[in-house]
DNA sequence: TGTCTTATCT
DNA sequence: AAGATAAGAC
């Protein structure tokens, strides 16, 4: 019964991935912590003339199990506040405008998914309980950040891991809903993301060092002595 | 059994 | 690409 975190597909930003922290302008206040936040990346794409991601997110995959007709309609969510305890409080034009799902407000920064699609026939309110993809604000991942981070520090010089379930206990501090699921998931992606920056920097670095090792290899090495140089 | 990790699926 | 789910290992 708990209110499902969300849903909607993610815009992905432009082909940016997900861990290139989005700058977002910050509006606002001391009091209580709460805040006003919305992302630069609705500011400045300046593209976005359907206008419907200023909450980092996108449109409806073309992919999706029912057919391919498009299930999700983008609303853009007012992301008003949040409390002491730092948990978001998420209203969307769907949940104000529709007058439903008072749980409907998520903690995820995501506005909850329209049934009704202009151009689908399916009209019927879809009462399937498929459940929602989580969607990782840069809020969350930030957080996701932090707690890594302070475990890390926590297990100090002891090898022991940071395991999902560890950050699961500080992030529902924060995000109630969010499972540790969802939490191993990004993990792994976020492990495969240092692994992939690791070996690219390994990659450079191993091949600048090739450069510098082929430039001061004999057959680089101009001799001055040498009439004629054979590589 | 539950959790973690890795693989695979959508 | 990003997130979910299955499967394997412990």
């Amino acid at each position: 019964m708990g209110s499902n975190s969300n849903q909607e597909k993610q815009a992905g930003f432009g082909g940016d991935n997900m861990y290139q922290y989005i700058p977002s302008l910050q509006i606002a206040s001391t009091q209580g912590g709460s805040l006003i936040n919305a992302t630069s990346a609705s500011i400045n794409s300046g593209g976005t003339p359907s206008g419907f991601n200023d909450n980092g997110v996108g449109r409806a995959s073309s992919s999706n199990p029912h057919g391919g007709d498009n299930m999700y309609q983008y609303i853009p969510s007012l992301q008003i506040a949040s409390t002491p305890g730092g948990s978001l409080i998420n209203a969307t034009s769907a949940s104000i405008n529709s007058g439903g799902t008072p749980s409907g407000f998520n903690d995820n920064g995501v506005g909850r998914a329209s049934s009704s699609n202009p151009q689908a026939s399916m009209n019927k309110r879809n009462g399937s309980h498929q459940k929602q993809r989580f969607i990782w604000t840069q809020e969350h991942h930030q957080s996701f950040l932090e707690v890594i981070e302070l475990l890390e520090a926590q297990n100090g010089t002891s090898n022991r891991k940071v395991v999902p379930r560890k950050i699961l206990e500080e992030m529902r501090k924060r995000y109630p809903n969010i499972t540790r699921e969802n939490i191993a998931s990004h993990l792994q992606k976020h492990r495969l993301h240092l692994k992939n920056l690791n070996n690219r920097e390994l990659n450079n670095s191993a091949t600048s060092l090739n450069s510098q090792l082929l430039l001061q290899s004999p057959s680089f090495v101009i001799n001055p002595n040498s009439q004629s140089h054979k590589p």
